[in-house]
DNA sequence: TCATATCCATCAATAGATTGCCATATCCTG
DNA sequence: CAGGATATGGCAATCTATTGATGGATATGA
């Protein structure tokens, strides 16, 4: 059993088989992720994208002095062009306000203003009916393993994005 | 053990916690997906949008005689305006023809071109490099356990989506 | 002080994705 | 044959997301 074999092996082509599966199902739950997310939140005018950079200025860390764009770049994943755009939005929505900081001129910190923590609060039981919903067949163990796992695949892509 | 409680449980809200972990995970995993993917198959012009309705095509079944535009639809689940405007790209570059049907005429076939499956052929190689370096740290084992927990996640999004 | 690096914003182009509405052609059934 | 259902396409609006190029304000270090 020592031969050598350029030619895919059976085991090869079906990992490239479920590679391909898995990558296409990454695909239709992300659709469905914004497509059923939007709605979801829709009453309060929000996107999923919104939602995300509201919860991650919702966070007890950021509560108090709000987040640098360059942080919300590290957290979110996305491109500052990209989330320009989205703050903008939000800040001619009212729910964000960019101030700047006093230390480093350069820095500005991105804060939800008292409408946007209301508006945020407001959401929360939409959000977890969401959450119930989508992931109503699945184990908290389950949720947790997907996490993981998800969370490895982010890291593999990252490393091919190379930042 | 009997009592009544409204307020969320400890395990409800890590529960909560995770479930809000795991979507962030999904959307930056997607973004990464496209951003990546479509770089790694930019040399052909293409997209992972395109990538995917080209491997729908090039799939033995859909071979011969190509797929209807219900059929792409039901299997990437994007919207009819999406999904026409991409086939447009991909139809322009030469990939793609659309050909009216013997048995109905309401309906058209979306077959590969020659060049089509020649671009496709050609781009197996970068494809399967992709791959192997996202998922260089997958067991064959996690990659088929992720593709499971990602259908179910779709599923329970589709039932939300209604369609 | 001067050069360089960092942080943020802007403009432009392209592609993807959704909803909503309307139009057209075709099939099928009553 | 008439009418409803089906399959596709077109147009419009909005939002997300990327790359690329440019510019301005500020910090830091030589």
């Amino acid at each position: 059993m020592d031969m050598i074999d350029t030619l895919p092996s059976a085991t090869d082509a079906a990992r490239f088989d479920t590679a391909n599966r898995l990558f296409l199902r990454l695909y239709q739950a992300s659709n469905l992720l914004h497509k059923t997310g939007t709605k979801a939140v829709s009453h309060y005018g929000a996107t999923t994208q919104q939602w995300a950079v509201l919860g991650a200025l919702s966070r007890p860390a950021a509560r108090d002095h709000g987040l640098t764009v360059k942080e919300l770049l590290a957290f979110l994943m996305v491109s500052r062009q990209n989330l320009t755009a989205v703050l903008d939005r939000l800040e001619t929505a009212g729910l964000v306000e960019r101030t700047r900081i006093a230390g480093d001129g350069r820095l500005r910190h991105i804060r939800l203003t008292s409408q946007g923590v209301d508006t945020w609060r407001a959401m929360q039981d939409s959000i977890r009916t969401y959450y119930d919903t989508a992931l109503a067949d699945f184990p908290t163990e389950d949720v947790v393993q997907l996490f993981r796992l998800l969370d490895r695949l982010k890291t593999g892509l990252a490393r091919i994005a190379g930042d």
